[in-house]
DNA sequence: CTGAAAGCGCTAACAT
DNA sequence: ATGTTAGCGCTTTCAG
């Protein structure tokens, strides 16, 4: 069975208190204490029950992330970027997905999968602020990307539409005159609006057209989706000259289409991504994307966590973390001197 | 503040006990007083503290689940398959990353990130045998990754051996007569030796070169670390018409640089890869993989970890799972039947 | 079928 | 500087 501290105590002589003062660094203990303390925690090899600290503390250590799904390069990194930013505080990281689906995200707001956590970091798809009105959990609820729900939590995002603008004033400032969306989710996401919302504000303030026959909604948002939503639009017999995509994974799902059907990227159509993950860097044609800065994102969504545990940051925060677009060969071409692999 | 058993009995004028037999099912509950207990229940809003009874039963309902990294989609796939398993029999899932590195693959089998859970799932890279030989942790670990460990823990894996042999013979089959291997880690990872002893036994019973010369040792084993890898060997002038890449990122790596350097895949180097990631089917050549079954893996490791908590499966297991060869353009070109983004 | 009370292992007053 | 003790919220004998 395992040692407790009890049992150390008697192996050394001593009461209880004063091996969990040894345990937890107190100051006030003589060194002889200290040492003849710890030779015999060495000796019966005692580990502290965390379970039973955490009841006592009413803490326990554990930030729970729910994420839509692990698959999707971006949420892994940043699964790990928070799991670092925890690892930082001594927090450790339960980790959930919801695919999205809204009867997932609910129940995760609601801490059925896990009531043991100090904090609830939630990267929602299809929640709406309903959803979060009659919140009866009481633990710390941090939101991932961007929303306008009008509830007291915090949110932690970059701003889509200027982020989407940037995006499609990369491809006009190319000259692309006739600038595609994929990937804007049927059944509503509040991120895939904010990015059609920019990609249709920037194409209209530089006189372009922005028609619906232009965007391609999609149920997913992996390869597969953005493979069919760019067959889809072929198939209509539009030829747009270039793709913004909701995020990179659906990018080089369209690319593969495009591929497949002897368009050439980004002589033909150029596309942009949204993420900027790995996978995008090594492609046969690299990938033009916008990059959130997810180690921020995972930095601040930890903190605001732990901030609010300590009572601190009475009012809910909106966040703004960075992004860049970074520009590669599937809208600038092949360059000579080769930085396809860079950052 | 949170409310108790003792405020829900108090408010319904029972005992604890009679709350607790509510809240847990207890068959032997008058309906009448099951009700009016309900009644309180909701009334308050009351929620079980898991806290107090997991140190009540010495049970946390958590596994965790210590993976290399999660930037590498394979990692990231097979913990979705984790989390999914442990959801069935209502466990959650605390996630760690190490890595790979020895150190901290040492301070997970220990406990020190996570002292709080009731198995540990561990995929290890540098781990050695000794490393674990003492290792003074009571709570059931499982190792995914073939490993020689002649320890008494349970593993599970696939063949390594035989699919690298099966990834050589297709190759062969097709008339490939060099094939090199990228990917053989520097410092020794089990799971990479055993990819190249399977490369090397399949060639050289197929009486063609297996030679150091057609070996690449990575540091790492991302994209970067292929396409590196791919570049050196290249400039030592050795030109095999065939790569085998321990993993599917640096198979895609390698195939940027082959690109890069204007050679065809497969026409001048045919190209497969290890684990079968959703981005080998959608690049503009996709990949034929090595193909593990996750959801198997996934699925055996938290059955192991739950079998050894409740006491069965005295004996250590090794456990194989299954895999198979997926043939795709980087081996068989592209073909007239477009079947590039399936399985 | 329900109530009373002990105790899981720990921390934090309080006492010495 | 060290010891005593209450109690975190729950489950679980043991009575009734």
């Amino acid at each position: 069975m395992r040692v407790s501290l009890k049992d150390v105590a008697a192996h050394a002589g001593v009461s209880i208190k004063t091996v969990s003062n040894v345990v937890n660094d107190y100051q006030h203990v003589t060194p002889a204490m200290r040492e003849r303390v710890q030779r015999s925690i060495d000796a019966l090899g005692y580990r502290p029950n965390l379970t039973a600290r955490h009841l006592r503390k009413g803490r326990t250590g554990i930030i729970a992330l729910a994420l839509p799904e692990l698959g999707n390069p971006y949420f892994a990194e940043l699964a790990a970027a928070v799991i670092d930013a925890a690892a930082a505080h001594d927090y450790i990281v339960l980790l959930d997905h919801t695919g999205g689906r809204r009867e997932q995200e609910i129940l995760v707001s609601q801490g059925f999968r896990a009531r043991v956590i100090d904090g609830l970091i939630l990267s929602p798809i299809e929640l709406e602020s309903d959803d979060l009105r009659d919140r009866a959990e009481n633990v710390p609820l941090v939101l991932l990307g961007e929303r306008h729900y009008d509830l007291p939590y915090d949110h932690i995002a970059i701003d889509n539409v200027a982020a989407a603008r940037a995006a499609v004033r990369h491809l006009v400032g190319l000259g692309r005159r006739e600038v595609a969306f994929i990937g804007a989710r049927r059944g509503g996401s509040e991120p895939a609006q904010l990015r059609v919302r920019g990609w249709r504000e920037e194409l209209t303030s530089a006189g372009l057209p922005a028609d619906d026959g232009l965007v391609a909604a999609t149920d997913g948002w992996g390869h597969a989706d953005g493979a069919a939503a760019m067959i889809r639009m072929l198939d209509t017999g539009r030829r747009p000259d270039a793709v913004f995509a909701y995020n990179d994974p659906m990018a080089i799902g369209a690319m593969r289409v495009l591929h497949e059907r002897g368009l050439r990227v980004p002589e033909d159509i150029a596309v942009v991504g949204f993420d900027d993950v790995v996978e995008g860097r090594f492609g046969a044609v690299t990938l033009t994307s916008v990059s959130p800065d997810k180690e921020a994102i995972g930095r601040l969504a930890v903190e605001s966590v732990l901030a609010r545990l300590s009572g601190q940051a009475p009012e809910p925060r909106r966040v703004r973390a960075d992004y860049r677009l970074v520009e590669r060969e599937s809208t600038l071409g092949r360059r000579t001197a080769d930085d396809g692999t860079g950052g």
